[in-house]
DNA sequence: CGTCTATTTGAATGTACTCAAAAGCGGTGG
DNA sequence: CCACCGCTTTTGAGTACATTCAAATAGACG
């Protein structure tokens, strides 16, 4: 069971279980790997599943009718990730979810979780603290999206996430951050004169 | 108690509450009236209250240091409104949340609902489902936010929120669309014309 | 009726996009 | 180990969508 420690530490930090309850828990999971390009979630699918990423990381996206792809999340470990429409409606899957990179992750299905919740009511308590931090960082992200320029998005990305420059390619970035990748290529290249 | 019934069956389409649980919450409830202009929430107060409105419309915005305004939501009669980041963290918050019209809500403290789960853990499912439910609604929000013309934002606000437009003045409505007021009136006369 | 606020209109400007092409980079096979 | 191929990033010119600024018009409220 010692490879399920981490994600039983990312629930800690919320809810405190006993080991019985921790056993449940991972009664309820199963571990994935997925490669490089690999798609864990595809539109017209329904998604089966939330992961936690023990290692690795995820791209969540849009492709829009003219082909452009829209980036919602980047997601690395210790993150968890889904279509979460998708999840939670049980209705078929509008997004993309790709590894960007080789991965492992710790799958609960949307049955396991309604499950789950009948045994030990404290996962509620956790999956909402979870959800609500999410929508608050949503929120704030929307935020940034109508009210900053391309740039200010850019630097606040930077300060925010700095590992991700390396980790993920600049047009994934450039599609996170709602701009081209010439635009963004610009950008960089005018600061790094300046 | 009779006044509580539009809220108790809001909560009842997601969980099923018994009349004692029913006359529980209800305890920790209050109700006020806001005119017209009032604020409800303001930046630096740390936000106490989630509101349900029983009537009434209000308008969640940040004001940016250049004085621009940028709303974050508008809320009519069956919703549930605040600013979440401040509530939720329990630190000072940087919206308004102001009073369009006249309107009578429905409070629940963040104190009371920390107690409310402790009496009656069933409504942690409700917060969790109702956050699902926004969380989803942002992504949605934001996605078009980046991906789609301000025309075709406006034109999905028409489609979805048809009553809004005689509820909201026409600047709020630019705010919330992420486009200044002379964009969006420029949108509705062509579209008049054409 | 007058004042204040909201909406409309127009011209000039700017931010970011499209299209096109070159340059850089990395992996793979000969 | 180098050469080639495909994919990513850069560069530039032209364009479009949306903004700013300024002013006029229309509406709402006391």
């Amino acid at each position: 069971m010692d490879e399920f420690e981490p994600v039983i530490k990312n629930i800690s930090r919320f809810i405190d279980l006993t080991e019985e309850e921790k056993e449940i828990f991972i009664s309820h999971l199963r571990m994935i790997t997925v490669k490089k390009k690999q798609f864990v979630v595809q539109p017209d699918f329904v998604c089966q599943y939330r992961s936690y990423i023990l290692s690795g990381a995820l791209q969540t996206y849009l492709v829009c009718p003219n082909r452009q792809e829209h980036t919602i999340a980047l997601s690395i470990e210790d993150w968890w990730t889904s279509d979460f429409a998708s999840y939670i409606n049980q209705e078929p899957a509008t997004l993309f979810v790709e590894a960007t990179e080789d991965s492992i992750l710790i799958q609960l299905s949307y049955k396991d979780e309604q499950e789950l919740y009948k045994q030990v009511p404290k996962f509620e308590r956790f999956f909402r603290i979870q959800v609500e931090r999410s929508a608050i960082a949503i929120q704030k992200r929307m935020l940034w999206s109508i009210s900053k320029t391309a740039e200010e998005r850019y630097d606040e990305f930077v300060k925010r996430y700095p590992t991700f420059l390396q980790r993920f390619p600049q047009y994934v970035i450039a599609s996170y951050l709602g701009m081209t990748t010439q635009f963004l290529s610009k950008i960089r290249n005018q600061k790094a004169k300046g």
